[in-house]
RNA sequence: GGGGGGGUUCCCGAGUGGUUAAAGGGAGCAGACUGUAAAUCUGCCGGCGAAGCCUUCAGAGGUUCGAAUCCUCUCCCCCCCA
């Protein structure tokens, strides 16, 4: 393929490519030289999921991979510990070591959903193999090649200094170590989301201080999660997992903002960017209804994480829910231990509390107050009842969540 | 080391002795309307089988009939000076 064509492909969608020329020089040197150019990408564990806004950057990574690059993917385990500071506005609190390598392992295999998996391909490493083994005289050398001025640069480091926030030693040596992976793997090019952009530069900063080329930059705009505002992630629980069934992948989908649904084509899926520019039009156009699109979108990512079938299934289902009003083919069992129940009643708050659709029982108290409540279809309007329960009734709260009552 | 400011319920943030389970906003939840979109409207939003009671305003003590509010000590954060 051209250099000029695989340029293409890398810059669609990219935010920034930092700088743009170094990359061609890099890309011609692959085919002079037979030499694959380093990708690196760092995910630190923090979450035990992988979701769709990490896969906007890591299928970057695929199209490199498919352009016959190495894909150096770095889990962050010992980079976990500290947690980066990025658009963050308070200190994380730290995870375990335990926790960080549940974690680590759900993340690789979720990765490989995305990247290829073949090992001339690929390499996985974890930066404890050389963070780890780094002694306080290399961390000094390290910490030598920035400066605190520089380091104020960052507009979360300054908004929170000026906000008179604290900000901790450890978060100045986060991106130093970031920096510090892609010297240790030497890495061509880095990618990151948008947010990463000041610690891929450091990156750079650092890799020429330990003599060698620096490595380009790549960053990838952030993906928002459901609520449509707030950047994806687990913490603000607006994510979409790659590991979630069809149904609520599905159904998270169909929950997107619609301003959301043409970014998400174009970052999420395989569609060419000219087709999502004639849906666009299509939509502003009102030749389009939105809601066809966000089903098609919806359809679409569930196949790329299960399979064609179960996206027909989950879409089916939706239906059947949502627009039917119907019951879930497949409604969750909870059996109810018979002590509960004196004479086959049991009073209705405990039932909601005890199935877990609500954690307390004034939460759901509220929940029946409010009509969200539902035994066999029919709305329990008061809190103070005991309903009588025989095997498999179906409980229902809010619009959601079901279950069928097993004694 | 010295001086000053501050820590309020999930988040922001009001509150300087009782009328405060604590204003307001955000998030969230339920209901209506819809396309499980957005916008809007209504209600809820510490816990307790709830009349009433219990726990909460960084932590521990104390003053008081009564404390988020006053005092003492401790912890944490920020600013200025060195």
């Amino acid at each position: 393929m051209s250099i000029k064509k695989q340029l293409k492909i890398i810059c669609e969608g990219a935010e920034d490519i930092l700088p743009l020329e170094d990359l061609e020089v890099k890309l011609r040197r692959l085919v002079e030289e037979k030499r694959p150019l380093r990708i690196k990408l760092g995910l630190d564990p923090t979450a035990p999921d992988i979701h769709l806004g990490h896969t906007v950057v890591l299928r970057k990574l695929r199209q490199f991979q498919d352009l016959g690059h190495l894909a150096i993917l770095i889990i962050g385990d010992f980079t976990a510990m500290i947690g980066d500071p990025s658009g963050r506005s308070e200190i994380r609190k730290p995870l375990t070591a335990k926790e960080i390598a549940i974690n680590a392992q759900t993340y690789q295999e979720q990765a490989f959903k995305v990247l290829d998996s073949s090992p001339e391909k690929i390499k996985v490493m974890r930066n404890s193999e050389w963070l780890e083994k780094m002694g306080i005289a290399d961390v000094l050398r390290l910490a030598s090649c920035y400066t605190v001025a520089r380091m104020l640069e960052r507009d979360d480091f300054s908004a929170r200094y000026k906000n008179g926030q604290s900000i901790s030693i450890v978060e100045f040596l986060y991106p130093l170590l970031q920096g510090m992976d892609s010297i240790a793997i030497e890495a061509d090019v880095e990618l990151g989301g948008t947010d990463q952009k000041f610690n891929l530069l450091v990156g750079r900063e650092l890799q020429r201080a330990y003599g060698q080329e620096p490595q380009v930059i790549l960053t990838m705009p952030l993906l928002e999660g459901t609520d449509g505002t707030q950047k994806m992630s687990k913490s603000l629980g607006n994510y979409i997992g790659v590991d979630e069934p069809p149904k609520e992948m599905f159904g998270k989908i169909m929950s997107i903002p619609d301003e959301l649904m043409i970014k998400y084509l174009r970052l999420l899926t395989n569609i060419s960017w000219s087709e999502i520019d004639s849906m666009e039009k299509d939509l502003a156009g009102g030749r389009l209804h939105p809601a066809q699109l966000k089903r098609r979108l919806g359809r679409g990512i569930v196949t790329m994480y299960h399979n064609e079938e179960a996206a027909e299934r989950a879409v089916r289902e939706f239906d059947l829910v949502f627009k039917e009003k119907e019951l879930p083919s497949e409604v969750p069992e909870s059996v109810l231990p018979p002590e509960l129940l004196t004479d086959g009643k049991i009073w209705i708050v405990k039932l909601v509390t005890c199935i877990g659709f609500a954690k307390t029982n004034s939460e759901a108290r509220r929940l029946i107050e409010q009509r969200g409540v539902r035994l066999n279809n029919e709305v329990i309007s008061s809190s103070e009842v005991d309903v009588a329960i025989s095997d498999g009734d179906i409980l229902q709260v809010g619009k959601r969540k079901f279950a069928k009552l097993r004694i």
